[in-house]
DNA sequence: GTGGTCTAGACCACG
DNA sequence: GTGGTCTAGACCACC
C-alpha cells in the first residue's frame, strides 16, 4: 500500500536532495510508508524524477544515517518505521526547530506571546 | 540615540552579509534606529566588524533595495523609517512567513492547532 | 549429532554469504560439527534459508578453499575437521586479527594497555 | 602547529573516503589538530592526495555531520575541538565498538575472558 | 537486478 | 579564493 508521490521544484531555494528527502521522511512520519516497504531503486527513481543518480543516492544515504531506511547492496532500500517513539520524537523535534526560529524572530521584533497565539490562529485559518 | 550593536558568528550557517543585514533591519523595525539617522560609513563599519568592504556594501545595497535605508554618494547611508505603518506591516509579514512554514509542516505531520498552541507555550518558556 | 542452526539478518551490513559462512565455520571450530559430517545439499539449504542457490554455492566454495569442507559431485559437501591443531590455530588467528585492529586503534588514540584491560572487562560484563 | 600527514592505500578494502576521514578524526582526537585550525581546501587536498574532489567533499561532509569540523562557503573548513568531553567519549566509543566485535567472536569460539586478557598482552607486545 | 564507491567535470553563492 | 549542489558517466560486490 505504498504511497509515494514526490514533487520537485527547480525554482525552490531548497536543494533537490533535500526536497526529496523531506517528502520521503514526511511519508514515513505520517506512516504512509510501512515498515519494511521497498523504496524505488536508485536508478528507477532518478529517471522517474529526472534527477541525477547521485542526488537520489544522497537522499538514501542521509535517510539511512538518520535511521529511517536501510539500504543493502543487491536487495534495495527499505523503510524502517518500527520504532514508534523515534517517529513521534522526530515529529516534535521538527516542529520545535521551526518554533524556535519563530520565537527568536518574534523576540527581536518585540512581539509578545499573546500576539503570536493570535497570529497563529489567523494564519492557520487562511492556510 | 543610535543604538547599533552587531554581533557576527563565523560558525553560523547564515552568510555574514545576512547576519549583519538582519540585525540592522531588526533595529529599524524595533525603532532603535530613528528616521534620518546616519549609519556608519562602509569603510569604518567594515574595519569595526573585521569583514570585507564588499560585505558591508552588499548589506547597504540590499537594505536600500528593500526601502529601509538611502545611500547618497559623498554623504553616507541614512535610515528611512518614516512610515510607521510600513514598519508594522513589515514585522507582521516576516512573522507570517515563518508561521506559514510552521503550519505547513504541522499539517503534513498530522499535528493539530491545539497541539501547536501547547508546544508554542512550552518552547517559549524554554527559549 | 550435527547441530546447525543458521540465523540470517537482512538489515546486517554483512553480506548474506558471509553471515552463513561464519556460522558454519564457527560450528566447525567449536566442534559442533564433526569430521566427515554431511552438510545440507545446496538446494535444500537454499530453500531452508530462503536465499539464492548462488549464495549457498558461494558459501561452500569459499569454505572449501579455506580447507574446512570438501565437496564431491553427486555425493555432497562434508566437514573436514580432522586436524585438531589446525582448528585451535584457526581460532587463535581469528582472535589475533581482531586484537591487532583493536591495539592499532588504541595506539593511535593514545590509550594504554591497562586502560584496554579495564575496558575489556567492562564491555565483557555488558555483552 | 598543524600536523596532518595522510597516507592512503589503494589496495585496502576500506574506501578512500573512510581512510582519509579516520586519519583526520584520529588527529583531532589526539589533539594534533587544534581547535579552529584551518584544514586544506577541498581542491588543494584532492590534488595533493590524487583523489577526486568529491571524495574529499564527502570526508568533510561526514566530519561536519559528526561535529568534528565546520565548513563555511568562502571561508574554508575548520577544526572543532573545543568540546573535550565529546573527544573523550568518541575515543571510548570507537574502542568499545571494536571490543564488542572481539568479544562476540570470542564467545562464538568458546574462548573465555582470561584467555582473552592473556592474548591481549601477547599481541600487544608483538605489535 | 541492487546499492557502494569513485572519477571528471560544471555552475552557484559567499568573501 | 572557498564550499554547496548537481550532472553524467564508470566499475565493483552482492543477490
Amino acid at each position: 500500500m505504498g504511497n509515494l508521490n514526490i514533487t520537485i521544484s527547480n525554482t525552490s531555494e531548497k536543494p533537490l536532495y533535500e526536497q526529496i528527502k523531506e517528502q520521503i521522511k514526511s511519508a514515513i512520519l505520517k506512516q504512509e510508508l510501512e515498515n519494511g516497504e521497498l523504496l524505488p531503486s536508485i536508478r528507477n527513481f532518478s529517471t522517474d524524477l529526472s534527477v541525477s543518480i547521485l542526488t537520489i543516492r544522497r537522499v538514501y544515504d542521509e535517510l539511512e544515517k538518520e535511521g529511517f531506511v536501510s539500504s543493502r547492496a543487491g536487495k534495495g532500500t527499505f523503510v524502517l518505521a518500527g520504532n514508534k517513539d523515534l517517529i513521534e520524537d522526530t515529529k516534535r523535534v521538527l516542529i520545535e526547530e521551526k518554533l524556535i526560529g519563530l520565537i527568536n524572530l518574534a523576540k527581536t521584533l518585540d512581539m509578545d506571546i499573546e500576539e503570536l497565539h493570535r497570529m497563529l490562529d489567523i494564519v492557520y485559518e487562511e492556510a
